[in-house]
DNA sequence: CAGAGTTTGTGCCAATTTTCACAAAGTATA
DNA sequence: TATACTTTGTGAAAATTGGCACAAACTCTG
């Protein structure tokens, strides 16, 4: 519970932990031990102490820690009691996949806007959202308080579009483009390069053969 | 150039640096500095050149780097000289992105199958691919000689699916679906979580309030 | 309620990863 | 060719992160 930084591993972690926890409490499970907890995430009962360690003490010696009170706590801390407005910049399947994305709704992630700069696929109709044409963006991403973006965007006219996002004060950028985006140091940009990820295992191929050979 | 355990850091960075450079030999520029590439992708000089050093000695002093000879080189190293067969499970949304996704081929990354086992999916074209019943998973990846699997199928039939895959010999597996998977050490799992991803990022919200507030 | 058994929280250590910093090796110029 | 610059490659230092291990705190049982 001290107020040194907490590593980004353990903040992504956190959100495996409720996750957990949140399946938990629907099964009627009222207290879970952080080995128990570790087991079911592939992690080690070390690293789950240590992890809710860095956000307060909420467990019990001997008898684990409180399923219903853990979530509670935990949403809290992380912000989850509360929904945030996403836009989704660029609607080709990538785009369009995002926007149907049933997990996001679910975890307090709205999406309330989408926006594309190609003129065929403005209009588009999915779910309750439609697809407006790149120009009505600053008016809607003001209008209606959007704090987290997503680049589905070709590379090419990503950094645009984040420079624009940025503007209009945009705090958090997911980014689905291949380029790396230049951002003040007030912006967080989280990269999903799709590729890249199939990339580093196809190393791991490569290596392995070397490895076992 | 030691044959020590490369960072799982920088194998992504150096695909990061390849997309660079080839971009670079595109533009017609011969030479490069690593002060210039970590420019180029918000990362430092330092970073750039020890990254490298794990693979070799590209550079000339005073001079820099080569780009089309880094790149050949580097293309070798990471074994994008051939191409990898890889196979999608769940054709939902985001399996039906994966499947159009254009930045795949590009690289050297073939999706060659595409399975479901909702028989509402099954046959669905996308561009060389029809969808598949899971019924055919075994005899297609073996046939088709399939060493990556991409999961997009929802939480509960993920464990399941990676289970199959594992059996035939399929050596990494990307997955989507929101849940740990329990694979055998000699296989590689890269998640791919998009929700926990905004999550992460609106954490950084929640906290960035509390620090300049 | 005493004693045996569990489980947490955390200081400390080990391992990994990043940054620093500088000698060595090159280029450019006159 | 000599001198001034530039830039690499890499040991060594610093920072970060994960794992161990154990005292302290609590539960459970008879």
């Amino acid at each position: 519970m001290n107020n040194k930084k907490v590593p980004e591993g353990t903040i992504s972690r956190i959100f495996i932990y409720l996750r957990e926890i949140t399946e938990l409490v629907k099964l009627n499970i009222h207290t879970i031990s952080s080995a128990e907890l570790g087991e079911r995430t592939n992690l080690s009962d070390a690293q789950v102490r240590k992890d809710l360690g860095y956000f307060g003490q909420f467990g019990v010696s001997g008898a684990g820690y409180n399923t219903q009170e853990l979530k509670t706590a935990l949403e809290k801390i992380l912000g989850k009691d509360r929904a945030w407005n996403v836009a989704v910049v660029g609607a080709g399947h990538l785009g369009s996949a995002l926007l149907t994305y049933p997990g996001f709704k679910e975890r307090g992630l709205d999406i309330v806007a989408a926006f594309d700069s190609d003129s065929r696929k403005v209009g588009k109709q999915m779910k309750e959202i439609t697809v407006q044409p790149l120009e009505e963006l600053p008016r809607v991403i003001q209008q209606k308080k959007v704090s987290i973006g997503i680049i589905a965007v070709p590379a090419k006219e990503a950094q645009g579009v984040t420079d624009m996002l940025v503007k209009l004060g945009v705090g958090c950028i997911l980014n689905f483009a291949p380029t790396s985006l230049n951002v003040p140091d007030n912006v967080k940009v989280k990269d999903v390069d799709l590729s890249r990820e199939l990339e580093t295992l196809s190393y791991f191929l490569v290596n392995k053969k070397a490895q076992y050979a």
